[in-house]
DNA sequence: CGCATTCACTTAACATGTTAAGTATCTTCG
DNA sequence: CGAAGATACTTAACATGTTAAGTGAATGCG
């Protein structure tokens, strides 16, 4: 009722389509997101204490660590679309969580930075934060939280590298 | 001029905050988040050029793959919240992809099947999708890609122990 | 039997992901 | 200078993520 293993006991049969294809439960982008869920599952209720999404709180973060930035670049610190930037940035401001002030230099461009009450927010919850991270590599273990990240750096680095040619390549 | 390292040039001063916290750019979560975009940018394309989106060719793999199902088994399957699944299978239909017939036994039970034209959908889209996935495990590594795997799903198991331990009790 | 509860699914409402188009500003170059 | 193009965002529109509420169909129990 709660959560069953959700393992596929469907993992049965019926591979006689026309091409197999590999077991879909277990293919590298279900598996990737599987355990980002996962690990997410443990912030998230004490994120939603504080009334901050998963987006909100890494845009405060991303703030909180280099003072100010300019939109573009902030996003992608925190990985975030413009348009999804722009939108949660918005809102942010509207909680004076953040300020903004255009560039004197080009008025095209907005710094963003952190306000002292998002700092506020983000010392009332940092250490929460830091006791989960803490308990999730206690459990994962050190030594593997590390080989996993640095083999993650590596997938993402030996994609990246592909994407830059096949843009030119779009017509075979 | 178009990407400054973004490293913490400006790591000047402020870590004098209270909780210092991870480099926020090398938590877990981003990098799954990250690792995973990089992934599903190799494939996002090809389905794109079939009107295709990720989470549309989760359903019809999942679907190809057990026949039929209850919606509540598809979205355990897909790794999908119902209220996501049941709109994408609302346009599923509308597209012939699909079909779906409420069970005998029990009326609120849905049983959703793959139909012909989604079979053949599948069975063009099949094989560019097997390319791809065969050229990303050649660049990453057959033993290191399944070494990965490993590792997010012992990530997953030892982390899935916490929720259920705190399912349990909300009694006490 | 009858009614409260549970169950399977859908709708609703709001936030984000994603692509395309729009706006204002800056840059380039004739 | 001034118009074309590039830049830095923002808005718009649609799909999905996410939580809560709604609906109709089974179940349990008096």
């Amino acid at each position: 009722m709660t959560k069953r293993p959700a393992d596929p006991a469907n993992g049965s049969a019926p591979a006689a389509r026309q091409v197999p294809m590999r077991d879909f439960s277990r293919s590298l982008p279900m598996s990737l997101l599987r355990a980002r869920e996962a690990v997410m599952r443990q912030f998230r209720p004490k994120l939603r204490e504080y009334g901050l999404t998963e987006q909100q709180w890494r845009i405060l973060r991303a703030l909180a660590a280099i003072e100010a930035a300019e939109v573009t670049e902030l996003a992608r610190t925190a990985f975030l679309l413009g348009p999804s930037l722009s939108r949660i940035l918005r809102d942010l401001e509207a909680r004076n969580l953040i300020e903004r002030k255009t560039a004197k230099a080009d008025q095209r461009r907005s710094m963003v930075s952190i306000s002292k009450e998002g700092v506020k927010l983000m010392a009332s919850i940092a250490p929460s934060s830091e006791a989960i991270y803490a308990e999730i590599t206690r459990r994962f273990g050190v030594r593997k939280l590390a080989e996993l990240q640095e083999m993650l750096g590596q997938l993402e680095l030996c994609l990246a590298s592909v994407d830059a040619s096949d843009e030119i390549t779009d017509d075979a």
